[in-house]
DNA sequence: GCCACCGGTGGC
DNA sequence: GCCACCGGTGGC
């Protein structure tokens, strides 16, 4: 049950001028394109990351001549879903992406076992529209919490992106496709947007760690807060942000789930957990559970789901893939 | 000394 | 398994 569409991608051996400047983030281990169940519904969210690890461009290279298929991608995963991706992997040149320039600059972690590794950030937006399933971009990381505040609520169509993008419909081409190019992972829905003046950042962690990534709020002074009790702490000490109408339900931890199975290590077996304690129930609310069922979330005849399978993996095709992932984008 | 990033733990 | 929290650490 819960599976969840992730794939990476690896943004394709762009040669050149990406807006990261150098590099060309392709990344790429086992690309294990998983079937995208369209489950969800409320899911949103994925993330596009450029994860320019210099390490992994060899195996990369390798793993590119074996899997990246093409054709297979997808059909789609149905319902809406948030994502964020890398713009240096899109050819979207109409669209003018503001993604978060800030956000969206590779870092480098500086731990030891990970000797300079290029960390994977967020480049962009997009979501799912919830009729034609296409995925959209959106312009600007505020729009899209926007959109993401409400998306059970008030789904996300084409004709939702007018407001800036005037002309599209659903008869339109998608922005862009999960083709393995870059990495992704479905974001949580209904996710509050920040306080006004607060920004709410999410760090994707290094592959092979013990979590995806992790979300900071930064309050108006700078200050930045990790979690609910940090927040709540936070607030008591400065309770004029309290009288301004900040309140502890504008804030949520939540981190996306990335596509890539795998990307995050498995915790060991701890024997100390009773065996009834693990399988937790009711964990995900907003999602309906029943994994073999369709969800159709408000979305009549829509096929919703589509059912696992390994074909997914063994449709995938040695060609290739990624060039198109490597069009140029545009710097913003 | 700060802080971004990571690991580990406890709880469910 | 996922999630929340937070301590530790190297690099700056």
């Amino acid at each position: 049950m819960e599976r969840d569409h992730l794939d990476i991608a690896t943004p394709g051996k762009a040669d050149h001028n990406d807006i990261y400047g150098s590099s060309v983030a392709s990344r790429r281990d086992k690309v294990k394109h998983e079937p995208k169940d369209s489950r969800s519904s409320a899911s949103a969210g994925g993330i596009g990351t450029s994860n320019q690890n210099p390490k992994d461009v060899a195996s990369l290279a390798e793993e590119e001549e074996h899997n990246t298929d093409d054709e297979d991608n997808h059909s789609e995963d149905a319902q809406k879903q948030l994502v964020l991706y890398d713009p240096a992997a899109v050819g979207a040149d109409e669209i003018a992406l503001d993604a978060d320039p800030v956000n969206s600059q590779p870092r480098r972690n500086s731990f030891p076992n990970y000797t300079t590794r290029l960390l994977p950030s967020v480049g962009a937006f997009t979501v799912q529209c919830a009729n034609c399933f296409k995925w959209r971009l959106i312009p600007t990381k505020e729009k899209y919490e926007e959109i993401r505040e409400h998306i059970l609520e008030q789904p996300f169509y084409c004709e939702t992106a007018h407001e800036w993008r005037a002309e599209l419909s659903c008869a339109d081409p998608p922005d862009l496709t999960q083709d393995g190019s870059r990495l992704w992972a479905i974001d949580k829905p209904n996710i509050a947007q920040p306080p006004p003046g607060w920004e709410r950042l999410l760090r994707i962690r290094g592959e092979g760690g013990t979590r995806f990534a992790d979300v900071y709020y930064v309050a108006p002074s700078g200050k930045r807060l990790r979690s609910m009790v940090e927040v709540e702490k936070y607030l008591q000490e400065h309770p004029d942000y309290v009288a301004q109408g900040v309140s502890m339900s504008q804030f949520s931890f939540q981190i996306p789930r990335p596509l890539q199975d795998n990307y995050v290590k498995k915790r060991p077996y701890r024997p100390a957990l009773a065996p009834d304690e693990t399988e937790p129930v009711n964990r995900i609310t907003w999602i309906a559970d029943n994994g073999d069922t369709d969800l159709r979330l408000g979305m009549p005849g829509a096929p919703l789901f589509e059912p696992l399978s390994q074909s997914f993996k063994k449709k995938r095709t040695p060609s290739k893939r990624l060039s198109n992932a490597d069009a140029a984008c545009k710097s913003s």
